[in-house]
DNA sequence: CCTTTTTGCTACAAATTCCATAGCAAGAAC
DNA sequence: GTTCTTGCTATGGAATTTGTAGCAAAAAGG
């Protein structure tokens, strides 16, 4: 059903992992809802939702369903997290808001 | 007129340099063509466009033009390539390949 | 020079994705 | 047993993405 390795992705039918996590996280407020998840912690639908800026409830839901079947967020009772996988990811996407502040300064 | 810190982006009004990198690199493509320019070198457009296995010149067109605004990637007689940001933005993704296949085991 | 080729695109219409808004069913809290 | 909260779905319109065709300018070949 779900993107997985072994399966072709947009640009790509070797099926290789990186690809399909380029395809993912390549989608509209993927990276932004991991981010949120990474920095401020688990929460409910209303939560990311309001976290990222009142993104549709339509799309968060698809995107959430997304990373589940990736095995990158779980929902608890406790409400939406990271799982092992999505923390691991979320740890090599921290350093670059560093890396962005500092390519800010750049563009001015 | 492109994304720039200071101004805001979809679901961020703080305009955060992390939450405009977060919106370009949630672009479709955005990231695989960095990806290829960062592993497989500089190249031509007709080049680029080859190793994300034939994305519309459109869209090629769109993100380059993008990336350049950004100073990410820049174009010169030897055709695309990543700039100095460019590559420092690259070599945080990199790690993600060996990220990735562990992650893939996970999903069999 | 004078072809051929390569390169970097643009035009256009269709397909897909994304978005805002409204609202509802199920469970928890009161 | 109301009232709230939570997790969504429905819907229609807007924006983005895609495929295909093709062209002008520069480079390469003869």
């Amino acid at each position: 059903m779900s993107k997985r390795p072994g399966k072709a992705v947009r640009g790509s039918t070797t099926g290789r992992p990186i690809m399909i996590l380029l395809d993912v996280l390549g989608k509209r407020w993927t990276l932004r809802i991991l981010w949120e998840l990474a920095s401020e912690g688990a929460g409910t639908f209303r939560d990311i939702q309001k976290r990222c800026g009142d993104i549709s409830p339509t799309l968060l839901n698809t995107r959430l369903k997304e990373l589940r079947e990736l095995n990158l967020v779980a929902h608890s009772t406790s409400g939406y997290a990271l799982t092992q996988f999505g923390e691991a990811l979320a740890k090599h996407l921290g350093p670059l808001d560093t890396w962005a502040n500092e390519w800010a300064r750049s563009l001015d």
